[in-house]
RNA sequence: UCCUCAGUAGCUCAGUUGGUUAGAGCGGCGGACUGUUAAUCCGUAGGUCGUAGGUUCAAGUCCUACCUGAGGAGCCA
C-alpha cells in the first residue's frame, strides 16, 4: 500500500479507508488496553493519532514505539472516538524502522527553551515551533519567486566568492587556497596573491549589488536572491554571519517606483503567508507571539508612512522625548529614534528617505541641495530596518567625484563603471533580509532560530 | 567589540549572612489504571555545582582569570 502523508490523512474526507503511514513518534499515551501514538511527518504541524489496542500486538514491538523512534503503521482512517481530533488511524500493523533510545534523545514531549534547541539544531526540525518557523521560510523562498516572475523580474545569479571589496559593506571573510603557514610573499613582505587561487585576494560577497546593476542595465528587471556573508564580530539576536538576501534592481525605476515596488512586494508576502501557512502562524501566535496575526494584518492593510530623513529628526527633535543620542541633522539614524517613529509616533512601517550624504553608500544618487541623497530605509516593529535602498546615481561625473571623496578604488570597480559610460539609465534597488523577514512573520525573536543552521562568531558546528 | 546578567540532575530551576549526607517539578525507568490529549496515580535511579587558580578551619555560595550562553549597545540586513 502507498503510504500517505499526515496532511494527507487530516485533510481526508473520507474515512473508513486502509491507509499506510510513515513519521516519527511524538509522544505515546495509553493505559493497559490501548495506546495513543501521535505520529508526525512534518508534512503539517498536527500530529496524527494512531490507536493500538495492546492485546493485538507483541509486547516486544510496544517497547519500541517511544517518543522519537519513526514508524510505519497500517490501520484504518476513522473518526476519532475520543475529543481534541476528528481523525484517527485504528492500527493493524505495526514496524518499527527505526529505534529511538528514550534515556538518550534529547527531545522531551514537554517544550524546550529555544537555547537548548540551538544546541541540537540537528534534531529541533522535529518541534513543532521549528517545523512552523521552517514550513513558513519555506513559503517564503517560494513566494519570493513567484512574485518577481509574476512580474517579469529576471533571477540573476550573481557570485557568491567575489574579487571586489569596495562595496564597504562591512567586513569580509577572505577565500584562499594559499597554506595559512608560509604562504608565498611578495616584496614588499605581504601575501603574494599572484600565486593564490585566482591569482588574486578574494573574498565572500557581502551583495550582490553592484552585479546585479550589470543585470538590471540590459534585463530591465532582475532580481538576486542567494547567501551573504559578514564577517563582523556582531554579537545581537538579529545578526549572522550568513545570511540571505533579496536585492531587486530595477532600470527605469525612480526612488518612488522603488518604494511603491517594496512596500507591495512586503505586503504580497505576508499575504502569500496568511493564505498559505495558516496551520503553521496559528501555532506561532498562540505559543510564541500572541500579537503576531494582528500585526501582521495590520502590516498587510495597511500604508506605509513616507518622510524624509529630515521631517523623521524633525518630529524627533520635537517630540520632547529623552534619547540616549541626542538627535541632530546629519546624525545617522539610532536604534531608540527608529523604533520611536515606528512603534510609537506613526504606529506602522515607515519608510525613510533622502538622507544625508555623508552616511549612506557612494553609489546612492545625490540630489540637488547637495547635502542628501537618495537613500530609502524601510522600517518595521520590532526588528528596524527590513530594508535598505536607493536610487543609483547614473551620472559617471557625481558617481566618480563621490568614489573619489570615499576614497573607493576606481580601476576595481572599473566594470561598475562603465554601466554609467555606455547608455546609463535612471535605475534603483533595494535589499531585503531574508532572514529579518522570517523573524517578523513568525514572531521568532532570535535570527538563530530562523535559520536552519545559523553561523554565529564562535559558532560553526552542525 | 563594549556593558549587564547567567552557567547546579537529561530539561527548567531553587539553594538564606560561606557551615554536615545538594533539593523540586518535568523527563527516564518500574508498577497501577478500559480512550488518552503535556493523561493521571504510586515507586525509583540520576549531580566532579562551566574550567583553572585563590581566600578560609570550611566554598555551589567570596575573589581573579578564562570559556560558553542570553539581553542591551555599536555595525548593519
Amino acid at each position: 500500500m502507498k503510504r500517505s502523508t499526515v496532511k494527507e490523512l487530516l485533510t481526508s474526507t473520507e474515512t473508513n479507508r486502509d491507509v499506510r503511514l510513515k513519521g516519527w513518534v511524538r509522544t505515546r499515551r495509553g493505559n493497559n488496553q490501548v495506546a495513543f501514538i501521535a505520529v508526525n511527518d512534518g508534512t503539517i504541524i498536527h500530529s496524527i493519532q494512531v490507536v493500538a489496542d495492546l492485546g493485538s500486538f507483541p509486547e516486544e514491538t510496544m517497547k519500541r514505539v517511544t517518543t522519537g523512534s519513526s514508524i510505519s503503521v497500517t490501520g484504518k482512517l476513522v473518526e476519532s472516538m475520543g475529543k481534541g481530533q476528528s481523525v484517527e488511524i485504528q492500527a493493524t500493523e505495526i514496524e518499527i524502522l527505526g529505534d529511538c533510545d528514550p534515556e538518550e534523545y534529547p527531545l522531551q514531549k514537554k517544550g524546550h527553551s529555544f537555547e537548548f534547541l540551538r544546541e541540537n539544531a540537528h534534531l529541533r526540525f522535529r518541534t513543532n515551533t521549528f517545523g512552523a518557523v521552517f514550513r513558513i521560510r519555506h513559503a517564503l523562498a517560494f513566494a519570493i519567486h513567484k512574485y518577481y516572475n509574476d512580474k517579469g523580474f529576471f533571477n540573476l545569479h550573481t557570485p557568491i566568492i567575489t574579487a571586489s571589496d569596495a562595496e564597504g559593506a562591512g567586513a569580509m571573510f577572505k577565500v584562499t587556497t594559499l597554506d595559512l603557514d608560509g604562504a608565498p610573499k611578495n616584496e614588499e613582505g605581504g601575501i603574494d596573491f599572484t600565486q593564490d587561487f585566482f591569482g588574486r585576494p578574494t573574498n565572500l560577497t557581502v551583495s550582490g549589488q553592484l552585479e546585479g546593476e550589470l543585470g538590471a542595465t540590459a534585463l530591465s528587471s532582475i532580481y538576486t536572491f542567494g547567501p551573504t556573508f559578514r564577517a563582523e564580530n556582531s554579537n545581537t539576536p538579529r545578526h549572522v554571519a550568513e545570511f540571505w538576501m533579496v536585492e531587486p534592481e530595477m532600470a527605469f525605476y525612480d526612488i518612488h517606483d522603488n518604494m511603491d515596488l517594496a512596500e507591495d512586494f512586503l505586503q504580497y508576502l505576508i499575504q502569500y503567508t496568511l493564505e498559505h501557512c495558516q496551520d503553521d502562524l496559528e501555532f506561532l501566535n498562540k505559543m510564541v507571539d500572541k500579537g503576531l496575526l494582528e500585526r501582521l494584518r495590520f502590516v498587510m492593510d495597511n500604508p506605509f508612512e513616507r518622510k524624509t530623513y529630515t521631517e523623521a529628526v524633525d518630529i524627533l527633535m520635537k517630540s520632547g522625548k529623552k534619547f540616549e543620542f541626542p538627535v541632530h541633522w546629519g546624525l545617522d539614524l539610532q536604534s531608540e529614534h527608529e523604533r520611536y517613529l515606528v512603534e510609537q509616533h506613526f504606529k506602522r512601517p515607515v519608510i525613510l528617505t533622502d538622507y544625508p550624504r555623508d552616511i549612506k553608500a557612494f553609489y546612492m544618487k545625490q540630489n540637488d541641495d547637495g547635502k542628501t541623497v537618495r537613500a530609502m530605509d524601510v522600517l518595521f516593529p520590532q526588528i528596524g530596518e527590513i530594508i535598505g535602498g536607493s536610487q543609483r546615481e547614473e551620472r559617471m561625473e557625481n558617481l566618480l567625484e563621490r568614489m573619489r571623496e570615499m576614497n573607493i578604488p576606481e580601476d576595481e570597480l572599473w566594470w561598475y563603471l562603465e554601466t554609467r559610460k555606455f547608455g546609463t539609465v535612471e535605475h534603483s534597488g533595494f535589499g531585503l533580509g531574508f532572514d529579518r523577514l522570517i523573524m517578523f512573520i513568525t514572531g521568532m525573536s532570535n535570527i538563530r532560530d530562523v535559520i536552519p543552521f545559523p553561523r554565529t562568531p564562535k559558532s560553526a558546528d552542525f
